[in-house]
DNA sequence: TCTATTTTGTACCGATCGGTATTCTATTTA
DNA sequence: TAAATAGAATACCGATCGGTACAAAATAGA
């Protein structure tokens, strides 16, 4: 029995670090969107040929799909811990200063891939942006089922209508990502955060 | 003293309304976004070939220029109106609902077309972001003055940060946008609204 | 009717788009 | 050392991009 993966065994070997491209790539769609993305981008910043990039990644949609996945493990790696958090205000407060740190922060581009990667686009965008959509409410479907769980547990309201909450925390969080855009600050975007806060429901007692 | 305009005196009649045109080439940019759409999409909306546009409305830039100002002067007119409420608390009610009815209207494209018209672009389309980004915080520009002037006519209490209270709505309208771009529907978005309020502080004495 | 003027439709411009065929090169295995 | 394999580099594909030159057509004024 042969080596099954990690350094393929015969011809040519890679040049390059798939893990490292795909971040380059993930990058350029972040800042400029799908539409807004060449193939001559893409094979510039990740440093090989277009070529390589086919063999390596199937086609645009396919490598624009995988950068986002290294996107959600990586550069916005506070959705998931955030919902590990012991209470509803707890959870709610790590996610909106998470977001607030994250989008604005100026060690890559500003704001969300996942909200501004593929928002109004075109035709040849669409099942790119149909798979934003889908993650997005993901997510919100993900802080839902947390906020009931919390509710369970006595820690917010029965009284308290958790679909449109947890809407309301999606709306601002992408609202965030719209304003680090316009070039809002990560202290900003938590003030902003902290106001938002004040629309949780008391702790049930 | 001739016709200073108004029907043009001499030459071929133009065969097309220049109002309308722009009505459907707003559509258009509103749906696909500014790098979406490309001047075959725009010439087959507006009914008209590309000399006719190039002469008419300039290049692709400035025809989304053009198209943006018809937007904020009719589609999206809730938010004039709403700042010349009598008191803060109905000025951001009337806002927030507005926001919530019209971007999740069906009758166009869903959302605002300042905010997802060119959020994530190319280098091509980066005039035409700086000038979106100007537009929205000249938005949130005139609600801080709104709510700077309430403040003062002791409409809102002095302690508010009211610089932070306009970057929040801004935030909630933006997110509400993307919310629309998701299928969130006019009442869903009243809703997310009704919570946002909560976070206004409370009426002063 | 003739001329000046303006818009129309068509055909075209070079550049770039996403994607690929082909050839060359580097490596493993025999 | 020779064959087999797989990635790299170049050059190319048809289609489309934003933008324009040019000539036919429609009007007003003379």
């Amino acid at each position: 029995m042969s080596e099954s993966r990690c350094t393929a065994s015969v011809g040519r070997p890679r040049a390059f670090d798939p893990e490292v491209a795909l971040e380059k790539a993930l990058d350029v769609f972040w800042r400029k969107g799908y539409d807004g993305t060449s193939l001559a981008d893409l094979t510039e910043a990740m440093g090989i040929n277009k070529p390589s990039l086919y063999s390596t990644f199937g086609n645009k949609d396919q490598l624009f799909l995988k950068a986002i996945e290294v996107y959600e493990n990586r550069p916005c790696a506070f959705f998931g811990p955030a919902l590990d958090e012991p209470t509803a205000h707890q959870v709610v407060k790590k996610m909106l200063y998470g977001a607030a740190a994250n989008f604005a922060d100026k060690s890559h581009p500003q704001g969300c891939v996942i909200i501004q990667g593929a928002l109004s686009c075109s035709e040849t965008a669409s099942a790119v942006k149909e798979a934003l959509i889908a993650r997005r409410q993901e997510g919100e479907q993900k802080v839902r089922d947390r906020l009931l769980r919390a509710q369970a547990e006595g820690d917010i309201p029965a009284s308290t209508n958790v679909v449109t909450l947890a809407r309301y925390l999606g709306t601002v969080i992408q609202g965030m990502a719209i304003q680090a855009n316009n070039g809002a600050t990560s202290e900003e975007l938590t003030e902003v955060a902290d106001l938002a806060l004040s629309a949780m429901p008391p702790i049930a007692q």
